[in-house]
DNA sequence: AGTCGCCTGGTA
DNA sequence: TACCAGGCGACT
């Protein structure tokens, strides 16, 4: 479900009530969601832990707990985080919940998930497993520049929606965004990657900044699932140009948004603008 | 490089 | 009833 903007809104919504807390303990309903040990390791190993942040790393969200552990989850489609207030009324509990974690204030963080695709990963920081390790560079850091976005595209003949799916290459874009970024970019996302010309991909870059930019600003996007920590549903799904407007107009030339299958996904772009 | 599996539920 | 879904990894 989220990419980045979402799991960033995640994260911005969740911070203030979960930050200088402590697990008072916790509760497992879903073996598989706990990767590399059982959850009842897992579960012992939190309790107690104070939770001393809560950073973004792509789209996993990094708990830094007190004895130098850190808790990464991944919500993949449809998980969700949601802080319960008081653990009663607020939201009511979810039907899909897999995780429940009391916190020392009286509130819960419950992990809940209808397709059970998401990952908890526990460890030392530091010692990341290899799906964290390996990942790309932030798109947004002040640091990820031109140059280095070029260079880890350099030499590649892969089609370029695939590239910017791949979160070895840079991480936090998902089909929405890199459809989006494309758009703007005037790029088809079939493209490979060594017939993109230095213009098209100074454009890629700045789009792809832009497009996530914009979507932590409107709080993610919202198509049918995803919730921030509050349970509140983003807005960015009304600003989107192509994502899900297959039959609509072209914001820049009028002519019909197509929506294909590329690479198993569905994939929107205008056939005009994007060559 | 392409397809399948993991899951459940909403919609055509 | 069939197909589709904000992801990702394991297969051929």
């Amino acid at each position: 479900m989220p990419e980045l903007p979402e799991v960033e809104t995640i994260r911005r919504t969740l911070e203030p009530g979960v930050v200088q807390r402590t697990i008072v303990e916790g509760e497992a309903l879903l073996a598989k969601l706990i990767q590399n040990q059982t959850a009842s390791d897992f579960l012992s190993q939190i309790r107690g832990r104070v939770i001393l942040g809560l950073d973004r790393r792509g789209k996993y969200l990094l708990f830094q707990l007190s004895g130098n552990l850190v808790m990464a989850v991944h919500l993949r489609m449809t998980g969700h985080l949601i802080l319960r207030k008081n653990g009663l009324s607020e939201p009511p509990e979810a039907k899909a919940t897999y995780l429940k974690l009391k916190l020392d204030n009286g509130t819960e963080l419950h992990y809940v998930d209808q397709r059970k695709f998401g990952k908890i990963f526990l460890f030392a920081a530091g010692s990341a497993p290899a799906a964290l390790s390996k990942l790309g560079p932030e798109p947004l850091a002040p640091e990820f520049t031109f140059d280095i976005f070029q260079k880890r595209l350099a030499g590649r003949k892969l089609a370029i929606k695939k590239l910017l799916l791949n979160q070895e290459i840079i991480v936090g874009l998902g089909n929405i965004y890199t459809d989006e970024a494309l758009f703007l970019a005037g790029v088809h996302p079939a493209r490979p990657v060594d017939s993109l010309t230095d213009e098209e991909l100074k454009r890629l870059y700045s789009s792809i900044r832009q497009v996530l930019s914009e979507g932590i600003q409107w709080r993610g996007t919202t198509k049918r699932d995803y919730l921030d920590g509050e349970g509140k549903p983003g807005a960015y799904q009304e600003q989107l140009r192509v994502y899900d407007r297959k039959g609509a107009p072209c914001l820049k030339c009028k002519n019909m948004i197509v929506k294909m299958n590329f690479g198993g996904r569905g994939t929107h772009f205008c056939p005009f603008c994007q060559v």
